[in-house]
Formats: C-alpha cells, sequence, structure tokens
DNA sequence: ATTTTTTTGTTAACTTGCCTAACATAATAA
DNA sequence: TTATTATGTTAGGCAAGTTAACAAAAAAAT
C-alpha cells in the first residue's frame, strides 16, 4: 500500500489545524487536551515530560511560580489526567510534598527504527519510561530492501497494539527513524526514499507520524543519553558503512532545506590542485568496504593472516599489531580531515564520533589531533551509546514531538 | 591604549545587569528607558524599529493587538519619546490616521566596517535612516597594520562626535566590523585579533561596543538589503583575497563556539587518496594570488600581454578572451566545490556569491553547476550588495542589539 | 446643509493569569 | 503538649490584555 504524498503531508502536519469544522472538535481536543491550559501549566507539564517526577515546590522553583498558582495549575493538570501523583516524599522537617509524574492521559508512543539490518521498536511513556520494546532482525539476503523493512515495522507496530495495556493511556504518536534524508514539504522531494517505509506499513489512523534520519536521531539520543548529556551544541559524525553527520545547535537539529544537512557523504572529495571531485566519493573512500579493500591491498604476507573484516581490524590493533594500527591510524587521519572540514564550517565546540568504526576508542587521539591541527579548537568524544541509540533519538524527537502537540504548540 | 580584557568583556556585556546597586539605576534607565513597558508596547517598538513607519491600524493588524491596547501602548511609547507621529494619512473614507516611526528618545547608532582598505562609518537611527556617512582610505603602504586602522576608527568616531546633531538623539551604541574572528567569553581567545581595534581607540564611555566579523556583516546585510532579502535561511561566500562564509540560518548568524563558524579558509585540504591536509591551504590556494601565479605560468606568450590582476583576468574574460575564460572558469569549479561542501554540511537552500572574485556574474553558471552535481539542491546567486555591505551589515546588527538593549531584552 | 456611513481613537467594564498575604494542614523537634 | 517548619489553599489585588460602547473626523448620500 503505497502512501501518496497527500497523505504523507497529513501524516506530517496532523494536529496543526484549529481552523477546522466544529464537527472535529471532539477528536481534536482528545488529541490536545492541553491546548486550552494556562501557560504555567503547560510549563509544568513540560517540565515534568522531561523524566524527573517532582514535587510541587521543586516546580515551583525552577520555573519561578508561587505557590497558589502551582495549585492552580496542578488542578487543571490533574483534572485532564495529564498529571498524577505518584508518591510523597518528607523532608527532615514539615509536612510531606507529593510527587507527580505526567499521567495516563498523557498517553504513550511508539518509537521505531527502521535500520537496513535490525527493527528496533520502543514503546515508552512521553517522560520516557520504557513500557516495551521488540527488536526484529532482518534476514541478511534481505538487506537494503525497503519493502522488507517496511513489511517488519508493519509486523512489529502489529505485535505492539495487540499488547497494548489499558495503562498505558492513548497511543500519541508513532516516530521512524529511518536511513535517509527526510525532506519537508518545501524541500527536494526526489532521490530521497522516505515514503518507502510506508509502502507495507500503514500506520493506525488519526496517530500522526514523524520522519526523521537515523543519524540525526544518533544525535539527539547522544544529547539526551549519551557523550554530549551537557553540550547543546555539537555535531555528532558517524563512520561506518557509510558517513554522515546529525547537528545540534543550540538544543535544536539543523535539518537543512532538503533535509541534507550533515551529509558529509558529499563533501566534495578528491579536493586538490588539479584534481575535480566526484559526487558522492568520500562517502565510498571513506566507507568500510573501501578502507578494508585499501588494507587487504597492502596487507603484508609476513604478517598474521589478513583480517576478515573492519571489526577484526580494530581489534587487532587494540591487540597491538602494528600493521593493524597503521592502518587504523591513517583512516583516524581521515576522519579527522573531515572532523576539520566540518568544524571550519560550524565550529561547534564538540564532536562526538560513532557509528561501526568511529565508535572506537583507538580512533580518537588521532581525530582530535589532525581536526584541531587543521581547524579550530574542538573537543572530540566517543559516543557511548550502543546499537539503541538511533531508537533512543526517534523516541525522544517523538516525545517532544507528542508535549508539543498536546500543549497545541507545533514547533517545527 | 590598550583595552584589557576585562574592560572589553564590559563592552560587550554592557546593560546586561539588572542586579547593579541602585546608584548606577538613572543611568540604567536612561539607557534602556523602556525596559519596563508592556509586552505590546515592546512588539509595537520592535516593529516599527523594522523601518517601515506604520499607523496604529497597521500595527494592530499585524501585531493581532486591539485598539485600545493600541492607545495604551503608544501612550507609553510617545511618553518616552521612544516613537514619534510623523504626519497622517487618509483612506478612502473615514477619519485619518496617524503615522508612527521611532522617536529622538530611540536614538542613534554609529556603524563602523574596519576594513583593511577603507574605514566606512554611518550614522543611522536605529530604523536605519541614514543620518551621516564617512569613507577613510588607508594609505596603501599601511594596509593590515592593525594599529593604523584602530587610528583611523578614532579619527573618524571623533570627527561624527564632532558633527553630531542634537536631533539625532543619543548615541546608543557603537557597531564595528573587524577582518578576524570575534569570540564570546567561554570561546578560544588565542588567535583573533579583535582586541586591536582598540588599540587607538576608545570608545566614549558608556557607550556599548558590539563587534563583528566582516564576512559576517556582508552576509546580514545581503539577507537585509541584497541578493538574499527573501531568505531566512543561506550561506554567503566570499571570494576575494581571502575566503570566508558567512551563514544565517533562521534569521539569525551561526557564530560557533570561537566565532570560527564559515571560516571555509580552514576546510581540509588538499583532499585526496594519499594526500594530507595542510592547515589554511585552501584559504592560499583559493585567494587571488596564488590563483593569479596559476594564471600567469600557464599563460601563452602568443596571446595578449599577461593580464595585471585579477580585475584585468576577469575583464577579459568578460570580452570573450578564451584564455582568460578557461582560468575563470576553472576558478569557478574550485568555488563550486567548496560550495558543494558548505551544502553539503548546511543544506541552506542558498548562497550567495560575494566578495572581488565571486561577486563577478561570470563565475555563476559553473559554480552553480558544480555546487548543484556534487551536492543537494542549492540555488546560487551572485550578490548585488557593492562595498558598501559590510557597513550597511554592521549598522543592521548593531540597531538590533540596539532594541534589545532599550527594550531590556538581550538577545544573544 | 444635513444626515449617513466609515474609519480612527478613547473610555468603561470585564477576564485571565499571575502575584502576595494570610490561613490551614501535617509533619518533626522541643 | 507546644513550637517550628514545610506544604498547600483561600482571599484579595494587580497588570495587561479583551469586548462593547461611545466620541471624533472624514467622505458619501440625501
Amino acid at each position: 500500500m503505497q502512501v501518496d504524498g497527500a497523505r504523507l503531508m497529513q501524516l506530517f502536519l496532523q494536529s496543526g489545524g484549529t481552523k477546522e469544522r466544529d464537527i472535529a472538535c471532539e477528536q481534536r481536543c482528545n488529541r490536545d487536551p492541553g491546548s486550552s491550559l494556562t501557560a504555567s501549566a503547560k510549563s509544568i507539564f513540560r517540565l515534568l515530560a522531561e523524566g524527573n517526577p517532582s514535587t510541587r515546590p521543586q516546580l515551583g522553583e525552577v520555573l519561578n511560580l508561587s505557590r497558589p498558582t502551582m495549585s492552580a495549575a496542578m488542578g487543571e493538570l490533574e483534572q485532564l489526567g495529564l498529571v498524577a501523583k505518584i508518591g510523597e516524599v518528607q523532608g527532615l522537617i514539615g509536612r510531606k510534598a507529593a510527587i507527580y509524574r505526567p499521567g495516563p492521559q498523557a498517553g504513550h508512543v511508539i518509537a521505531i527504527d527502521a535500520g537496513s539490518t535490525h527493527v528496533r521498536l520502543r514503546v515508552s511513556t512521553i517522560d520516557r519510561r520504557l513500557l516495551h520494546s521488540r527488536v526484529y532482525r532482518l534476514p541478511a539476503s534481505q538487506l537494503l530492501l525497503g519493502e522488507e523493512i517496511s513489511r517488519a515495522v508493519a509486523d512489529e507496530v502489529s505485535a505492539t497494539l495487540a499488547e497494548t495495556d489499558d495503562g498505558w493511556g492513548p497511543l500519541r504518536m508513532i516516530g521512524i527513524a529511518v536511513p535517509s534524508r527526510v525532506v519537508g514539504p518545501q524541500g527536494d522531494q526526489n532521490a530521497t526514499r522516505q515514503e518507502e517505509i510506508f509502502s507495507r506499513f500503514e500506520p493506525p489512523a488519526d496517530v500522526p507520524v514523524v520522519l526523521e534520519n537515523n543519524v540525526n536521531c544518533a544525535a539527539v539520543a547522544e544529547r539526551s543519553n549519551g557523550a554530549a548529556k551537557d553540550a547543546e551544541t555539537f555535531a555528532y559524525v558517524q563512520i561506518g558503512l557509510k558517513i554522515g553527520m546529525g547537528v545540534m545547535l543550540g538544543g535544536r537539529l539543523l535539518r537543512g532545506r532538503n533535509g541534507a544537512a550533515g551529509e558529509i557523504g558529499h563533501l566534495a572529495f578528491p579536493m586538490a590542485d588539479g584534481s575535480r571531485p566526484i559526487p558522492g566519493e568520500i562517502e565510498r573512500y571513506m566507507g568500510t568496504e573501501a578502507f578494508m579493500q585499501r588494507v587487504l591491498a597492502t596487507w603484508p604476507d609476513s604478517a598474521d593472516s589478513q583480517p576478515a573484516d573492519a571489526a577484526d581490524l580494530m581489534a587487532r590493533a587494540g591487540e597491538g599489531c602494528a600493521t593493524a594500527l597503521a592502518h587504523v591510524t591513517r583512516h583516524a587521519e581521515d576522519i579527522g580531515a573531515i572532523v576539520a572540514s566540518c568544524v571550519s564550517v560550524l565550529d561547534p565546540g564538540l564532536v562526538v564520533l560513532g557509528g561501526g568504526l568511529g565508535g572506537s576508542s583507538l580512533l580518537l587521539p588521532t581525530v582530535s589531533d589532525v581536526a584541531n591541527r587543521l581547524s579550530y579548537p574542538v573537543e572530540v568524544r566517543t559516543s557511548t551509546l550502543g546499537q539503541d541509540a538511533t531508537v533512543l533519538g526517534i523516541e525522544k524527537l517523538t516525545c517532544e514531538q507528542t508535549v508539543d502537540l498536546l500543549l497545541g504548540e507545533r514547533r517545527d
């Protein structure tokens, strides 16, 4: 079932309309129950949605709200079921304080990493308490087959819906991380395969769907759960089979006109006096496959047997094999050069390295040295998240979108 | 007179403090007279500061304010002298409407382009009505001598202050565009020469100074007066003696941690299989000097005499000289490759070319073709502003900062 | 010339959303 | 049992907006 352009737009833009006819009101009011809350109630809900259950005094302190205002706001929120009291805490002295977190009517989201080897799915509340999760490994023979991924997503979502618990509240949104550019209405719609995800998967009616590029999702995860927890601005550079970057500026993803911001696989390369760049060449050159070809081409017969794959090479380098280490270091220099180019454009102050190869801490010193030598001061860190990075990122983004939706404050 | 670090910080941060002691209150209240205005009055002032004199109905329409609110807000603003009635307009029917613009107490700013060949100065109201302007051409022998530029700035400012008219209202701020990185407090302070501007120039006491990189200023000007009038997001790429870029994202400049965002003179280059990049090499390679060396090295004896300089080369290319055109086109290919790298990182959708060489429309087709072939869809335009771009940009930035200051809303 | 219509601007009364001050409640400490 | 302290509610006030009604000033209609 192919989802056409109009339908996809609808998925993107759902819930925006305030000028719809009255007949849709009941639906809409159920979809964004908090759109008529006071500003203070909204800010309280936003804070609780971050994931820390809090007492009224704590919330009031952070948000600079008086106790009467807290009282009124919590009244509004509790009435709608958007927050719930989950316990009490006793200080050293004085009356106990009630502890709140988002309530059942805040509902839950489904976040899906629709990767080419795995489909990972997490169901969670909007304050990111995990309710359910599944992982489906795609048969290796079907790598890169968009339709098979779509079918796997459809299956996993069906299975999830069958197990839905009443206590989870309503399903508010589905977020899907895809390994392609994600383009808004005014961008270039050609040459993106974002619709393929819907070729076999039809999302439940009335549940908005958000799509995001998988590298961007990993960047979001690094910020919310990983190596960039303290940073508002940084770049996440992924080096593996392919290369890509996710850019976070002031806590917001940089997407670009065509959803192509961070597509460093298209940096001009080769780039030197007398040479002419080839489109996408740097992605091929830096990718694991070409890298291993170069490694094997010069691997000495005298030494150990040839490394089986990139992971094997990295392992041997880590064990002290000089030949392996030389190759890894050479690759790290190339990565450092790419990082330097990104720093020259963005000057993010922090770069997090991730991906199949980039995640190795062996690369770190060389990448950092080269980048800092070529460009401007930048801290380089290695990703602390494993293969869950992408699904955690799309979960975070979906929760944020859901909060915006519930509060009637569309952000982007 | 060297301005030390503490003084510079003070210059940057002036007007922020709300926790100063009461003795400073009178001064402060004179400095940000509008800090106690209602939100609606502030938004009205902001709109008028954009430069379009407007009637109350027009303002109310745009800002969604009722007539009584307009009445109250205009009352506040007129009382403070922040707006003034400058006339009336008669519609087809009905009562005349008064036309307003920022009033005398809104004051004026001095904007300075402290370039290495010229010092350009504009005095204008915060709605950018030109009050006075001067240009000083530095003696060629003193190119790049920071102290001479500083002295020229000091002289021009003195001359301006001497000519100040009472009708201009108070001097609110001085903005200076400098050809170096401009670094905030948490960035890398080394290797920027931003303080040199103060070596011979001491700004009047109590007048805040804002510094900004000159390429960033040109980008701002392209947005407010030039080729990117309709764009919120674009990159301005300057190609001349040196190369640089200014990045505008959603109407805001991207500065980076160390003020080095857009410093594409540090893109990794040469970058090819087997080569290692050299810091700053692409700036040398792309700069006019190295470019002309390559041109002259292969210039055929049989043809016309060698071109005298880059401008001469461009002129001959424009007249149809095949040799010159071939060189220009080759250079345009290199520029296209650089643009492609920037597009791969930012995907801005629009790139404006400027600078001594970049401003030539001869380059446009090739740059556009190469960039679009190597990377993602991007429109390429040629700058429409001449040498005034930088001073217009710093003027715009200074006016924006002044409005923020007057309204007590520090933005960045 | 007078009345009507239309737009602009003001006045009056109300609403919202926050605040402070005072009071009520529930816990520990004395 | 009383004092102290933190939490939560009630009462009353204020700032900044709203709508409704009225006043003023202009062209259009009578």
